[in-house]
RNA sequence: AUCGCAAACCACUCCAUCGCGGUUUUGGCAACUGCCAAAAAUGAGGAAAGUCUGGACAACGCAGAGCAGCCGCACCACCUAACGGGUGGGUAUUUUGCCUCGAAAGGGCAGGGUAACAGAGAGGGUCACAGAAAAAAACCGCCUUUCUAAUGAGAGGUAAGGGUGAAAAUGGGCGGUAAGAGCGCACGGCGACUGCGUGUAAACGGGUUGCGGGUAAACCUUGCGGGUUGAAAUGCCAUGUACAUCCCGAAUUAGGCGUAGCAAUAUAGCCUAAAACGAGUCGGCUCGACUCGCGGGAGGGGUAGGCAGAUAGAGUUUUGGAGUGAUCCACGACGUAGAUAAAUGAUGGAGACUAUUCCUGUUGGAAUGGGACAAAAUCCGGCUUAUCGGUUUGCGAUUUUU
RNA sequence: GGCUUCGUAGUUCAAUGGAUAGAAUGAAAGUUUCCGGAGCUUUAGAUAUAGGUUCGAUUCCUAUCGAGGCUA
């Protein structure tokens, strides 16, 4: 994964608690799991996973080829992440700990990295 | 030159920007030997895949004996750490070519492909429909004979011919006979045996002898091999913790302590010893061995970081030698991923290859495309399957030229 | 990562190696009814794929493809 080791999404137990009480939303092709204060403090803004099913994707070398797409495109647009969270006053306290994030593909085949991309910008301009 | 088949090899290349993994070096913070920054070289395959196999390695008691069962293998020799793999040979079958071999059927020679190539003469089982009969067979038929005027009927012999079927009792020929029959003969076919010849052997040739189907990729028999479980194995560190609680069952004898008693003595408790008993383990059973003195159940609780294993190994390879070959030997050279929510991506440019269309028309140019199958997860040897295209070598066919 | 089981009509299940692959339910058409339902009659529809063994394969064997289950 084309992330820096402190943002990335990590830890089982973390995911666990993402998922179990977590808000989501989608924009074709991607779905955002997400909830806040469950990082420890201190470490990172915002930690992101991704996933690609694998129903629907059966070899390892499409589900690779997919996440590391929309983790290129997601390192690409962090910093207007960023600038979205000062611009709604929703930059979260260092001591409170920062979000969580899970991106998962819900497309059905493969796309090119410009329609991930799209998706991506979609996301951002939505949260 | 084109096409086809087989084998071996390669798996588009380079540059720039942003970004990732581990390694080394330097610097900073710092003392949890960690985090951050910079630089350097480096970073997925021929199948990394399927998990079909053989091992290495590790643990289980350093793996006990017999029986049964289970799994696998099955012409011979060799190679290999080992193999169900490979090489060479044999046999069967199929195909191509050749033959002044033959009238034909067919035969011989050479090359290629295929083979789950032990056993149906150990044993039962099974062979639908059709057919008399599907394994010691007799419907029609053929022959002999008895009765009858004759058609025909009865008794016996026979298996050449007919029809059925996927398959019909070793093939067609000559002799032979009442008719027939491996009943006899020569030529084949299929086995078995062989102090014979060649060969290490399978086998081939010779000799002797026999001939009542198929099915083992259905059960089975014979020979050989296999202890079981897999890196989520396993060891260490850290964290946490429990010889806890409740219920049920079993608890022999002797001595000592304790308790009761003035004492003999008694026994609700504890300790020691002994055999017996019980329980557990050694995949099943029997024997045998070892361990424990308690065993079984209920109900809850904690952790799920890190390091090693783990990347120098049956390693890759030049040259030379041995061998028909797989492969082996000698000397020299090389340093080649090590992740763990899992590292190779995105964008732009250039070049080579290639398909289609257009222009020019011996060459060439332009536009639009295309690049497969597929991602290491402890590591090696194989097998199988997927694969755009390219290169080399060998063989065969066709055409042209010499 | 490792081990293991299975694949039959749209669905749920049958079928000693023997040929038209069966049953229920669903679908379609007809009949009955004033209309619908129920009933009755009929029709179509399948052995995951590719090879092999066999006279003959859903069944036996091999390889692919797919779907589950177990495993600290």
């Amino acid at each position: 994964m084309a992330l820096e080791q402190a943002a990335r999404l990590k830890s089982r137990k973390i995911i666990a608690a993402l998922f179990k009480g977590a808000q989501s939303y989608s924009c074709y092709p991607l779905r955002l799991v997400w909830a806040k204060s469950v990082i420890p403090a201190n470490i990172a803004v915002v930690q992101c996973g991704f996933s690609v099913p694998k129903k629907t994707f059966k070899r390892a070398v499409d589900r690779n080829l997919i996440r590391r797409r929309v983790s290129e495109a997601y390192r690409l647009h962090q910093t207007q992440l960023h600038n979205q969270f000062k611009i709604k006053h929703l930059m979260p306290e260092p001591e409170a700990g920062g979000y969580a994030f899970m991106i998962l593909y819900t497309a059905k085949e493969i796309l090119p990295y410009t329609e991930i991309e799209k998706g991506i910008r979609k996301m951002i301009r939505k949260f």
